[in-house]
DNA sequence: ATAAACGCCTGACGGC
DNA sequence: TGCCGTCAGGCGTTTA
């Protein structure tokens, strides 16, 4: 499901109340229990809930596309790969007992208000950490996209630093934090780049205007609560605004030439080959 | 250094 | 209807 756009979405839902359910800051944690073991990257599932209970909910943030949950003596961390959802909801129906979890629940964690925070995961590729420090999990992650030291000059630098295609670089959390195949697309295609092309060829206008379009796409998305594509994520409505993702054979927006499907680091890929021609 | 191939998983969709 | 291949918002490991 979820790239920055997604995730800064659950995020400002857990921190201020929103479409995943109430906020979780201040509320203490009294139970904990792990359906698929596997999902609890770090420690052992058992030590992980035992741990979690009697912590309290200081701060909810996000770090490229990790959910970072700032606890009294610990750092919880989840990254929802590609089908993970969090949402809060009371643990009880409107009978009295307690509310049946949903297919998938992998995760959940009780409250002593009665609410509890559920991790659902299909695709069983999301993961959750216990650790002291979020650093020592999202230490080697390269810059936010708005960050402010990240300037045209410095993302320049950058790109000249390697020798790769652009999609794949921009999607290497450890180059640039929170890109995913949706927004690269749209990046990409907003620069008028091709995602072959190589970084290192970049001049100064373009590695301009591609942090533009980065960012430009990225706050759109935001603004839209995210995309809602496939089964697993709803509320968002930036998919009204692709420009090139799966409009495989429908017609550029600019020119209307037929939007391309190609693969580009064993990712779908879409984009206009007029508007994005490849120059190395 | 770069990139391909593959593994991890379930579910939706289109073609036959 | 059912079976099959393909595809999917991610990322780590292995191989070339």
């Amino acid at each position: 499901m979820p790239e920055l756009p997604e995730v800064e979405t659950i995020v400002r839902s857990l921190r201020d109340g929103g479409q995943f359910g109430p906020p979780i800051l201040g509320r203490r944690i009294t139970g904990a229990d792990v359906f698929w073991k596997r999902t609890i990257a770090v420690p052992e599932a058992d030590i992980f809930c035992a741990e979690l209970v009697g912590q309290e909910v200081l701060s909810v943030g996000r770090r490229g596309k990790n959910i970072l949950i700032h606890l009294k003596d610990a750092d919880l961390l989840f990254h929802l790969r590609m089908s993970g959802e969090l949402r809060v909801e009371s643990m009880y129906n409107e009978d009295g007992y307690v509310a049946p979890f949903a297919p998938h629940d992998r995760v959940v964690l009780s409250f002593s208000d009665g609410f509890r925070l559920v991790f659902n995961n299909p695709r069983k590729f999301g993961r959750a950490w216990l650790v002291k420090n979020a650093k020592e999990i999202v230490g080697h992650l390269g810059p936010e996209p708005f960050s402010e030291v990240l300037d045209a000059p410095r993302f320049l630098a950058m790109l000249h630093k390697h020798h790769r295609q652009l999609k794949p670089l921009l999607m290497n959390q450890a180059f640039l934090a929170g890109m995913g195949n949706i927004y690269t697309d749209e990046a990409l295609f907003l620069a008028r780049l091709h995602p072959r092309t190589l970084s290192n060829m970049l001049n100064f206008n373009e590695a301009k205007r591609l942090l533009e379009a980065i960012r430009e796409v990225l706050e759109k998305g935001i603004r839209a609560n995210g995309a809602s594509i496939d089964w697993v994520y709803r509320g968002g409505e930036f998919q009204n605004d692709f420009n090139v993702y799966q409009r495989t054979g429908e017609a550029c927006v600019q020119c209307g030439t037929m939007i391309e499907r190609l693969v580009v680091g064993q990712r779908g890929t879409h984009i206009c080959p007029i508007c994005q021609s490849l120059c190395e």
